[in-house]
DNA sequence: ATTTATCGTGCAATTTCGTGCAATGTCAAG
DNA sequence: CTTGACATTGCACGAAATTGCACGATAAAT
């Protein structure tokens, strides 16, 4: 007897990870079965099936799944799912970099997600002051990577201080994905720290354009220290499902706003 | 009965890595089991979790965590135990370390050794080119880390170039740590790539002290490209099963050699 | 056309999360 | 030695997420 079903924990964002790998080794999955080699009912792999089928990691038919592309296949098989499908505003940014640019990043989870994003054969220059975006870029095969030091700040793992600031001065890049707290109206981009909102401002003047990675919770928040006024960037990056509520006091300030 | 628990003082940065080691190990930690396994609520492991995330160096999902991407799995964790003696090189050069004193590390397993081996309590500041070692040294409570920046060299992952030399010129340390891929009687330390063995002496030139960390197979053994002299260094740092013989030549030159 | 399998939604039970709060421990200044 | 500021931890409680089941709708199959 082979099937002897494993019931241990199991966490279920690595639940629709192995469902996507099955997904790939097997060329499709029938929710049937996944349900009994996972040990949940097959209520919940429908609901896991349909939500991959939305974030368009998968192709949703009667019975089960296919891929939802061929090249998507052996994309989703590495694929690393966010909780809450938050890569969508991560893998709508990476293609907006052109080859031969030099883009800077910000630390933080999008950022990252816009890192892993970044197709295997971009051939571009990444600055960032993040080592953990560093450390996620070394394997790129083409991407060239700045790693800016300074004094590493525990909290957010990222370089800071004087020596930062320095070494920002020498940079002239094409653009700049910034993450923050606050994304609002009136008070601009802000953050929770003072060190922080003074990088990520010299970032921002290092770069031509600066693009904000905001998920909705950030639109029309605030948070005490501001980076730079709205009219200094670019356009904002959120994913598709906010609420038009939530963008349009940017609209009306003619600021772009990209659905991702 | 394995379950002991081990209720000895726990600092809660040994609980972070702990974690960051048993995901990586394991692919997953599930927040109850961890708590149950460290013997403490789970509350404060999904405190760490929650902080550990804001830090990039994992993925919080319902239930517990996944790595936040594999490279930073690999680099993260705790890797296993000592394969060879390096470890031991490391014990014994973290003891070294003054409190107060400003230290350089540079790149490569062996120092990575080191840094695992600080002392909890140290209060010092280690400047490395590393982001590894950067990060390794993340969570410890008392140690300040500056990170040089530069071009990052794929191959052993640390910053290089100009940049990189810019801003060791401006750092006067007490000791600096170095691992070389040769250390011969008469070509003195050696490596094995150009730009490398330039960042080597500059670093070496920013500290009153040098130590070498050479396992025995490095004696007496010569690469292309020479860093600097033996009569620059303050002392080489081995293993303690290291034949007498191999370690013969320097003690002739009155270099110091400290078997660890 | 009828039968069977699969699907989607509402709903309730359970688990997990996040925050406020109090107790304890640490450390340095008085 | 004492005191007070601060960090860490555990507990309580409301909020949110996950899951399985029931039931009507839909799609495939004979």
């Amino acid at each position: 007897m082979s099937s002897i079903v494993v019931k241990d924990n199991m966490l279920t964002t690595h639940r629709k990870q192995q469902i996507l790998a099955l997904l790939k080794s097997q060329g499709q999955v029938v929710a049937k079965d996944v349900s009994r080699q996972m040990g949940v009912s097959e209520d919940t792999i429908r609901r896991d099936l349909r939500e991959l089928a939305q974030e368009g990691l998968l192709q949703r038919v009667h019975g089960g799944a296919l891929p939802s592309s061929p090249a998507i296949a052996d994309f989703a098989g590495r694929e690393r799912l966010t909780p809450d499908g938050k890569s969508a505003i991560g893998r709508a940014a990476a293609l907006m970099v052109q080859p031969g640019q030099v883009v800077i990043l910000d630390g933080g989870t999008t950022a990252r997600q816009l890192a892993r994003h970044l197709p295997a054969d971009l051939r571009a220059t990444i600055v960032t002051h993040s080592p953990t975006i560093a450390i996620e870029l070394i394997h790129h095969p083409e991407i060239e990577v700045i790693l800016i030091g300074g004094r590493l700040f525990k909290h957010s793992v990222v370089a800071m201080g004087a020596a930062a600031l320095e070494s920002i001065a020498n940079i002239r890049a094409d653009t700049f994905f910034m993450g923050v707290t606050g994304v609002h109206p009136r008070a601009g981009l802000t953050t929770g720290d003072f060190e922080e909102a003074a990088i990520k401002r010299a970032l921002s003047h290092a770069a031509a354009e600066t693009f904000v990675l905001a998920s909705s919770e950030k639109l029309n928040a605030a948070s005490p220290y501001s980076v730079v006024p709205l009219a200094e960037i670019s356009g904002i990056i959120t994913e598709s499902s906010t609420d038009p509520a939530l963008t349009e006091p940017f609209e009306k300030l003619r600021i772009p706003v990209i659905r991702a």
